[in-house]
DNA sequence: CTAGTATTAAAACGAACGTATGAATCACAC
DNA sequence: GTGTGATTCATACGTTCGTTTTAATACTAG
């Protein structure tokens, strides 16, 4: 069995599936656009991935994997030196956004193209990916999960809940994009599409994660179970 | 000229692309599902809008065009009755953000249908509609950012911005995304796909944003002019 | 009622899509 | 060197896409 070629040609049709997924999304990605930057012949992706689908979740696989894993040690490596406390609140998102964005240095494992790619997707509800990341990530997000819930004993579970899902979406659309950034930025801020953008952005955006987490709860109506509260 | 039957089909055709542009996309919704959702002929929507990027531009005009206004008429009237002094952060926030969450409950100005496809459009950076709503968000922006440098004198501009666009992630993740929210929810959230989804979400969100808002400024190398600063 | 315009309707166009096929080419074991 | 399985290649298939065309129909002004 010939292992180079293969190999060759499986590494540079996920390279340029990446960037075209992460430019133009899954949709507007053609095979033809990825065969062609890749310089592989167009029946290529079907003989080592059998479909665009199956192609779309290999991107994945190959960075996820990674991510996961390290979370997942960041968390237990800190999790032991605490000896059984609770865990400050910026260690958990530092543990868990703060080793996403760190990929942003890392070329080796994808760089700012996945980390785009993957803020763009987790806006981008095809079912058969959100299906896909929901099964990668649902181990890594129970875990940190479980960690906010003991971090923050007062803090009503739902809403901890919420509030990770507001970081993460503060994170998608600020590694996502430098295009949507335009349209708040443009002004101000400049020399937003050098390469050291998220260098930049990383600092400022982790210090907005935790002034969020931690914001004074909003008002309640009845109880502080989250199940009822009046309106803004 | 017919005034009644080319207004019931324009009306159609835009509601059953706003709400197919929601759930497929704009690549993902086809004309051919438009029109048989609309109940008019393949040729309507090139008759009455030119093309299917015209009327995807349509389609935000007749929300944008009104959201917009709301937006510039709450905060001339906060301004007014401030007369001259700066406006508190909160009230800023709840002019931008929640004159667009209060949307969610009105039906007849495309409620959490448009909404969730506004959430979802920010983040998908298709060339046409970025340009477009760039021109119709300019100017909007401009005030509130305007407002935000008078509320908040000691932060850095540039800080600010920065955390306005974090403030636009986060709300449109929020808004968009009940697929993506099973990603981090699935558990501990109960009913989060009824219908008042959003009117529970809300004052979470508003809370949440302004504690990222107010967050501490990240630590800095040498000045606070947020030109260089040190990584977490 | 009639002329003229605005709208709807049915059908077809060319282009692009993801995928499948079968032959050609390569690497390596024997 | 020859045979065998893995890979590459050119090509074509069947669909679906957005748009255009041409004719029929509805409506209004005079």
């Amino acid at each position: 069995m010939s292992e180079v070629r293969n190999i060759d040609t499986r590494e540079r049709i996920l390279d340029a599936a990446e960037r075209l997924f992460m430019v133009h999304g899954f949709d507007g990605a053609s095979m033809r656009q990825i065969t062609g930057e890749a310089a592989v012949n167009l029946a290529a992706v079907n003989y080592h991935f059998g479909s665009k689908e199956a192609l779309m979740q290999e991107v994945f696989r190959r960075r996820l994997d990674w991510l996961n894993k390290e979370r997942m040690r960041v968390l237990n490596e800190m999790e032991e030196a605490a000896g059984g406390k609770p865990l400050k609140p910026s260690q958990i998102v530092d543990g868990f956004f703060g080793t996403l964005l760190r990929l942003a240095e890392d070329k080796r494992r994808g760089g700012i193209v996945f980390l785009r790619l993957l803020g763009r997707t987790l806006t981008d509800p095809s079912d058969f990916i959100r299906t896909f990341l929901a099964d990668e990530y649902g181990e890594v997000m129970d875990r940190y999960k479980d960690a906010l819930f003991k971090a923050l004993p007062d803090v009503p579970r739902a809403e901890i809940v919420w509030r990770f899902h507001f970081m993460l979406g503060a994170t998608s659309y600020a590694i996502a994009g430098t295009d949507a950034l335009r349209l708040v930025a443009d002004w101000e801020i400049e020399a937003v599409d050098t390469v050291d953008r998220l260098d930049r952005i990383a600092p400022r955006l982790m210090s907005f994660l935790l002034g969020g987490l931690r914001a004074p709860l909003p008002q309640f109506d009845k109880a502080e179970d989250g199940s009822d509260f009046k309106a803004a």
